[in-house]
DNA sequence: CTATGATCATCC
DNA sequence: GGATGATCATAG
């Protein structure tokens, strides 16, 4: 499937609640009172028809889906959360530029969703919206880059523990992982980041 | 166990 | 109230 026709297909998404469609595509929200905090983008993703997988890379081969939560404050939506972009490998980041990233893999091309965020037992979950996005070359990219390059350097002279949550304007690390003491870091783009790439301003 | 999908919970 | 660190379900 190309990205103009996944586009065109969460078109007819838009609107519709979440959340009855993850029972009808069996995907889990609630289980002994935890919840599976990535249900939304589970359905989403059954809903154009790709299989769950845990591969690194391009969902769709060349482009990416991504869902965020949003909130509507003072008539507009806003996102109400940082996005989680991939995971870092210290090893592979310390050795690749910004240019070869898994980061760049991910941004350069992808289609970015919103849904509305009521409250955390997400009861209903309007789609909201659908939008390409492109980083392109110009001052994003290199925005991006530096905050790519920060933390590239602050892991080859201190090791991946040395990072924290506090570097990158746009993009950031923090932990993320099965929980209980992991050390795995993943790269999040800032909610700064996500209201440009789901075009929320204007 | 670690990758995917992300959001929750706590601290400042 | 936002940012930072911790955590949940599932698949391979």
């Amino acid at each position: 499937m190309t990205r103009d026709e996944a586009i065109a297909k969460l078109a007819g998404l838009v609107g519709q609640d979440l959340r009855p469609l993850a029972d009808t595509y069996r995907v889990t929200v609630w289980k002994n009172g935890k919840k599976n905090k990535g249900w939304a983008g589970d359905v989403v993703e059954r809903f154009l028809g790709l299989p769950a997988n845990p591969v690194q890379g391009p969902d769709f081969g060349d482009w990416e889906l991504k869902v965020v939560p949003l909130r509507k404050v003072g008539g507009r939506w806003q996102p109400k959360e940082t996005m989680a972009v991939t995971m870092i490998a210290a090893d592979n980041v310390a050795a690749t530029p910004f240019e070869h990233s898994h980061l760049l893999d991910k941004l350069r091309s992808l289609v970015i969703c919103g849904r509305e965020s009521v409250s955390e037992k997400d009861d209903h979950a309007r789609f909201v919206k659908a939008a390409a996005f492109d980083l392109g070359d110009g001052a994003l990219y290199r925005q991006v880059q530096d905050d790519y390059e920060s933390l590239r350097a602050l892991i080859r002279h201190g090791g991946l523990a040395s990072v924290t949550g506090r570097i990158g304007l746009l993009v950031q690390a923090r932990t993320k992982g099965p929980g209980h003491g992991s050390t795995t870091r993943a790269f999040y783009a800032r909610t700064s980041l996500v209201a440009r790439l789901l075009r929320l301003e204007s």
